[in-house]
DNA sequence: ACAGAAGCTTA
DNA sequence: GTAAGCTTCTGTT
């Protein structure tokens, strides 16, 4: 140790019983192990080396000892029989917590200090003398004023639990002395909890005055004859004996014949998976997310340790009163054998708590209302000391970026839960809007007071779809993180899972409970009232309730993910995911009015031309609109042939068979078909797009949603950003409106035949992979393969049918689809398929296992692990059962290749920022992500997103074939792409 | 006012 | 043949 260096030395003892005193009494692990003051004990040491290592401002330190007493008897006691007499033996459920703390203390890595025959304050005193004398400055962790004498000009001592430093200023505030004169205090007052006499009738303000007056305590007792007060000057002459024999008990000892090396003391980093393993045996889950989130551990792959705790009457003397409890981690064991031969498995306890979960009712009256200050400020400590909250924002609208916040509910432990009104409105909706109900906290008071528990990394937050509350309180100026989002857990566990993921559906599922709808507490249609409106009492219940629902859905489905496997999947691509699209949907894009609305025109003129013409050729001005008045004119009265039947036993009039019509010569058909792309494009986007601009930000904000296809792809709403126009002439002038910022570009980059990629890389097929590393057109390989031509001035039919069947292939391919695709007889396409399964066996082998693979568990997996079941695989219907197994086919490709830019994606924006880019992610469509960047930096973005797109396997996957993306920029969306 | 069908847009 | 979302029409509530 040297100048410079910080040891740390921590009062064990002193904090076994503050933790057991501070804590609900009688906590208890499942199996009946009391843990109370173990789990307050690990909190404050982790807490004390999270933060000691972080704060910038905060001291760090280099060394570290936690300090224990060994038992109650010591040196002490020899001078002073009576020394500690009146201490009772400590609680029973406290004597089997020692040796857990101390286990604890080593599973953190730390030196577990203590000396037969002295207490831990000799320890901690003789520690802090060869640290000074070694030029280095101590901080005790402590707030016991026995140690107070110790502090001075390089020591200082530390209280975790009111985060208060106590240096030389704050002892001479507390006790009127300075920490030297601290003995003398202590010697004169004395201390009826260590049974130590000092002088009857002197007190701490007494002792302080006497000893300003007099110096010390010697010069006190020989000068005892010079004090005023009689009854005073009397007690301290008569029991000067018991001051000299107090002072000798209170000294501490710095001499103290210690066996370790202060230099053993040197701190390391956290062992994750040896602290993980001893808290998951305590089962601190969230002491021990934290852990692993901080220490970069799998807590998922880790088993908890085996923590066998004995009686045992060893030499070891006893720690205070009765009992010793030797404790012992097998280290051998520890990976977990014993631990499932107890049954204490992950699928065991899940099982359990989702058992637990049905049988433990939701009361919904009981919740509270908070409508001050204070009373939030103790919810948010009740969080803390919980280390989980659920939450939920109320809001006037779906749409995140234009809701208006009503109130937030928070939920610290089941049925414990409570709603805050905020912009809740009395009075009718009228132009004044109302004025505020009296009793809400003033918004910017309760966000203010929020915002550190949300953004305090020691504390999980919980929500069900946290995207939507994110961006509603990222408007607010509040992030929200470290978080889990039971929609996400649900997901990972249930994609594909008969019935979705959504709050209502899943409080019945796992909880057994029916939630109060939406519609009961706000209407709905005409009756509809914005949440604001909703009074307080019913407010409460329904908003209480989604965080209490959040809160147990949390214990169900956490669980289950380790149970499962799923933990990496849920934590590498889905949750972190959730800022990624929150950003996105707060940037939006810039959309040209102008554009749009000329483009509208000349639809509404195009559609005119052709209505007018086709009410010439039908005779009568029907609803063309109108799927069955056309199909009624067509095939009824005129009596077009080919006419065939929707399953409703309607006129089909789809676009294909109107196409069909068309081709054998047919004017009317064509224009019906022309009509329908003018008024879609119209209706759907040059219309649709414009009412979609937000009034303050000028852009157009979709939302993803991440949990709404079964295969792990995004789907895009409000407005549908993934199904802009581009196949058509007409439709692709749609793109031109969505434009870059001024001084900007849009640039857009996607992955080239990603799902035909994937599909070579898993199914193993030689000849794809080696046309994709020559970088060849895939589809001319396959067609040469397939149809023995070479690719040299092949037909463009050729290669059409070789691509149509690549699709076809992903799609999980049947003749009867091919043959519709490429508008041939069903025999032909089944002549191609098995033409194509001759070529490439390896594809039909890979069809082979994934349906085996499904129909034997009920689901199929992407590359890396997504799970997406088909619960319908064996059923009795064979044309149910066909479906499943070609969707299964998909699943694995589609899958996979949204895994791949889901990676990508979350990685961009550090990927950008660490290239000192100022590029932003706006958008994506399954295969492509559409970024703005400043006109400047685009030739230095490309070459990162393209890096970032085609490295975003790596490195948990190493695809045996190239990824490849291609990006361009330009002014607009049409030609950037 | 709502739900389902039909039809059309995307990857 | 896979995966989505939006608009319109139509019949029911």
């Amino acid at each position: 140790m040297k100048k410079g260096d910080h040891l740390f030395l921590v009062d064990g003892s002193g904090y076994i019983f503050r933790a057991y005193h501070a804590l609900p009494p009688l906590t208890r692990k499942s199996d009946g192990l009391p843990i109370g003051a173990v789990s307050g004990f690990c909190n404050m040491l982790w807490k004390l080396l999270r933060e000691a290592r972080n704060t910038d401002a905060g001291i760090t330190p280099t060394h570290f000892a936690v300090i224990f007493d060994y038992s109650s008897k010591t040196f002490r006691n020899d001078l002073y029989p009576e020394y500690k007499a009146n201490r009772s033996a400590p609680p029973e459920d406290l004597i089997p917590q020692f040796g857990l703390i101390r286990e604890a203390t080593r599973a953190f890595n730390l030196p577990c200090l203590e000396m037969e025959g002295f207490e831990a304050d000799d320890l901690i005193a003789t520690y802090c003398r060869l640290a000074c004398e070694a030029g280095g400055d101590t901080t005790i962790v402590s707030s016991d004023k026995d140690l107070m004498q110790l502090v001075g000009p390089t020591v200082g001592m530390y209280d975790p639990m009111r985060d208060r430093q106590i240096g030389i200023l704050d002892v001479i505030e507390k006790w009127g002395v300075p920490p030297e004169k601290m003995i003398d205090l202590q010697a004169l007052t004395g201390d009826s909890v260590d049974n130590v006499p000092g002088i009857p009738g002197i007190g701490p303000k007494t002792a302080a005055q006497l000893l300003e007056q007099f110096g010390d305590l010697d010069a006190l007792l020989e000068r005892a004859s010079e004090i005023k007060q009689n009854k005073r000057r009397e007690s301290i002459i008569d029991n000067a004996d018991k001051a000299l024999i107090s002072r000798q008990l209170v000294t501490l000892r710095t001499d103290v014949p210690v066996t370790e090396a202060l230099d053993d003391f040197v701190l390391h980093p956290a062992d994750g998976p040896k602290l993980i393993g001893f808290l998951k045996a305590m089962e601190f889950s969230s002491l021990t997310r934290r852990v692993a989130e901080a220490t970069g551990t799998e807590a998922g792959e880790i088993e908890a340790a085996t923590v066998a705790v004995e009686r045992a009457d060893t030499a070891h003397g006893p720690d205070v009163g009765s009992g010793v409890q030797a404790l012992e981690v097998d280290e051998k064991t520890a990976t977990g054998t014993a631990a499932k031969e107890e049954g204490f498995t992950p699928s065991f306890l899940a099982a359990k708590r989702a058992e637990a979960a049905v049988a433990d009712k939701i009361d919904v009256d009981a919740y509270h209302c908070v409508r001050d200050l204070p009373t939030l400020e103790v919810w948010i400590a009740e969080a803390r000391e919980a280390g989980v909250v659920a939450f939920d924002v109320e809001t006037t609208s779906l749409d995140p970026m234009q809701a208006e916040l009503c109130g937030f509910s928070l939920a610290t432990a089941p049925g414990r839960a409570c709603y805050v009104p905020l912009g809740h409105k009395s009075g009718q909706d009228d132009l004044l809007g109302g004025g505020l109900v009296d009793g809400q906290i003033p918004i910017r008071d309760a966000l203010s007071t929020l915002k550190p528990l949300m953004e305090d990394s020691s504390v999980l937050k919980i929500a069900q779809n946290l995207k939507y509350d994110l961006v509603v309180m990222q408007r607010h100026g509040v992030d929200v993180t470290p978080y889990d989002d039971t929609m996400l857990l649900s997901y990972v566990l249930d994609a594909g899972v008969t019935g979705g993921h959504g709050m209502d559906f899943l409080a019945d599922k796992w909880l057994g409970h029916k939630t109060i709808p939406f519609k009961d507490v706000a209407g709905s249609g005409k009756s509809f009232i914005g949440f604001h409106q909703v009074p307080l009492d019913k407010a409460t219940c329904y908003a209480a309730e989604d965080a209490d629902v959040t809160l147990r859905l949390w214990q169900v489905l956490k669980p289950r993910l380790a149970a499962k496997g799923l933990v990496s999947v849920y934590e590498r691509l889905e949750r972190p995911l959730v800022p990624v699209l929150a950003a996105m949907e707060q940037r939006g894009i810039s959309v040209d009015r102008q554009i749009l609305s000329r483009l509208s025109g000349d639809l509404a003129q195009g559609a005119a031309r052709l209505e007018e013409d086709i009410y010439a050729l039908i005779g009568e001005r029907i609803n063309i609109g109108s799927p069955r008045q056309l199909g009624d004119i067509l095939f009824g009265r005129m009596g077009l042939p080919g006419g065939s039947k929707t399953k409703t036993g309607q006129w089909s009039t789809s676009a294909q068979l109107l196409e069909d019509l068309a081709a054998e010569g047919h004017e009317l058909p064509r224009k019906i078909v022309d009509w329908r792309q003018l008024t879609k494009l119209k209706s759907t986007y040059t219309d649709a797009l414009p009412g979609f601009i937000h009034p303050e930000t000028g852009r157009v904000h979709t939302s993803y949603a991440l949990a709404a296809t079964t295969t792990g792809r995004l789907s895009s709403s409000d407005p549908n950003l993934q199904n802009i126009p581009i196949r058509t002439a007409e439709g692709r002038k749609i793109r031109t409106a969505f434009i870059a910022e001024k001084g900007h570009k849009l640039i857009s980059a996607d992955y080239s035949q990603i799902e035909l990629r994937v599909l070579a890389d898993v199914a193993d097929i030689p000849q794809l992979k080696q046309a994709f590393a020559d970088g060849a057109d895939i589809h001319a390989i396959t067609a040469s393969e397939m149809f023995n031509v070479p690719v040299e001035g092949m037909p463009s039919e050729v290669r059409r049918r070789a691509k149509a069947i690549n699709f076809g292939i992903i799609y999980g391919i049947s003749a009867f689809g091919l043959a519709n695709q490429l508008s041939i007889p069903r025999e032909e396409a089944g002549a191609y398929i098995k033409q194509y399964f001759e070529r490439f066996p390896g594809i039909r082998d890979y069809m082979d296992e994934t349906k085996a693979f499904a129909r034997e568990n009920g689901y199929v997996e992407t590359v890396f692990g997504r799970r997406i079941h088909y619960p319908e695989i064996r059923s009795s219907n064979p044309s149910v059962r066909a479906f499943n197994e070609r969707a299964s086919i998909n699943a694995r490709l589609q899958g996979t290749a949204a895994d791949i830019i889901r990676r990508a994606m979350i990685r961009m924006e550090g990927a950008l920022a660490e290239a000192g880019l100022s590029a932003r992610m706006l958008l994506q469509v399954h295969d492509e992500l559409i970024f703005e960047s400043v006109e400047g930096e685009v030739e230095a973005t490309i070459p990162v997103v393209r890096t970032v797109m085609e490295n975003a396997a790596m490195p948990a996957v190493s695809l045996s074939v190239p990824l490849q993306v291609d990006a361009r920029a330009a002014d607009n969306w049409d030609e950037a792409h």
